[in-house]
DNA sequence: CATCATGTTATAAT
DNA sequence: CATTATAACATGAT
């Protein structure tokens, strides 16, 4: 399920265990979640740290431990976090487990498209350090915009809003937000935005970035009718904005939701 | 049984 | 080389 406000939701899932000293590591080591690390590794690596804290960055989030290990988790498609009883008997796709004095940190994936990666070291990872700017970031600018639009010209602006290298946090949903609240057919090719379109697309991606993280990132609440996102999911959703009846189809290789009487080609 | 799913990546093609 | 398109991944819901 995860974009960059549920990621940020699931982070805090674990922050009953922040300060917390890991007396297992419970694996299941074949799934495809480790692909990215050794499995094995892992838990003798980690068992007996504590937990410190935790950062997010767009859909990855990052777990820091005592005395100097980093783990980097992705969700993937369906994957999530949770905080369960010490005694928490791991189910069939909870693929790692942190067993706690106190609480069990769980991250369960059924399609495992997630993944960990693991650092040792006293400082911050580089490759977590060199990542591009976030979104709510004041780096995240008009021109960092203008730029992900000129190198990716010939891409439909669906694409380019789901590239995490530009846009890092943003999924389906939220791309289909950000253009219906732009104006922008999905489809229209990054080269051809410019002047007020340009700017209005700046604003919106990080309007939409904000209101998701306040209403979907703090405690998973329900998004007002006034967005797209209640109506966007079946067919037969009505614009709330035109009353006219949206569209889905398949743009940049995803399912697109917009409405037709807004969101025009020229 | 077939289709679809809030994501990423390896590979091929341009 | 840089950019773009597509298939594949594993499982569950409809």
């Amino acid at each position: 399920m995860p974009e960059l406000a549920e990621v940020e939701y699931y982070r805090k899932q674990w922050d009953t265990g922040v300060g917390e000293r890991i007396r297992a590591v419970a694996v299941h080591p074949d799934k495809r979640i480790f692909r990215e690390c050794n499995a094995a590794q892992l838990v003798t690596e980690l068992e007996g740290r504590s937990l410190c804290g935790s950062l997010t960055h767009g859909k990855q989030m990052l777990f820091e431990f005592s005395d100097g290990a980093w783990l980097r988790l992705r969700l993937g498609m369906t994957g999530n976090l949770s905080a369960a009883n010490k005694d928490y008997e791991p189910s069939k796709h909870d693929h790692l487990v942190f067993e706690c004095d106190s609480v069990a940190l769980v991250f369960n994936d059924s399609r495992q498209f997630g993944s960990c990666r693991l650092h040792i070291g006293k400082e911050l990872p580089s490759w977590w350090s060199s990542l591009p700017p976030q979104i709510l970031d004041p780096r995240f600018t008009l021109e960092h915009c203008r730029e992900a639009l000129r190198r990716r010209s010939r891409s439909p602006l669906k694409s380019i809003l789901l590239d995490q290298s530009w846009f890092p946090g943003i999924g389906n949903w939220m791309a289909d937000e950000i253009l219906w609240r732009t104006a922008l057919h999905p489809a229209l090719l990054g080269g051809s935005i410019r002047g007020s379109a340009l700017k209005s697309f700046f604003n919106k991606t990080i309007e939409v970035a904000r209101d998701a993280l306040e209403v979907i990132g703090t405690d998973w609440g329900t998004p007002p009718t006034s967005w797209l996102f209640p109506h966007r999911w079946n067919d037969g959703g009505i614009c709330p904005s035109t009353g006219e009846p949206l569209v889905r189809e398949t743009i940049g290789g995803r399912t697109t939701c917009y409405c037709p009487t807004l969101q025009t080609l020229p």
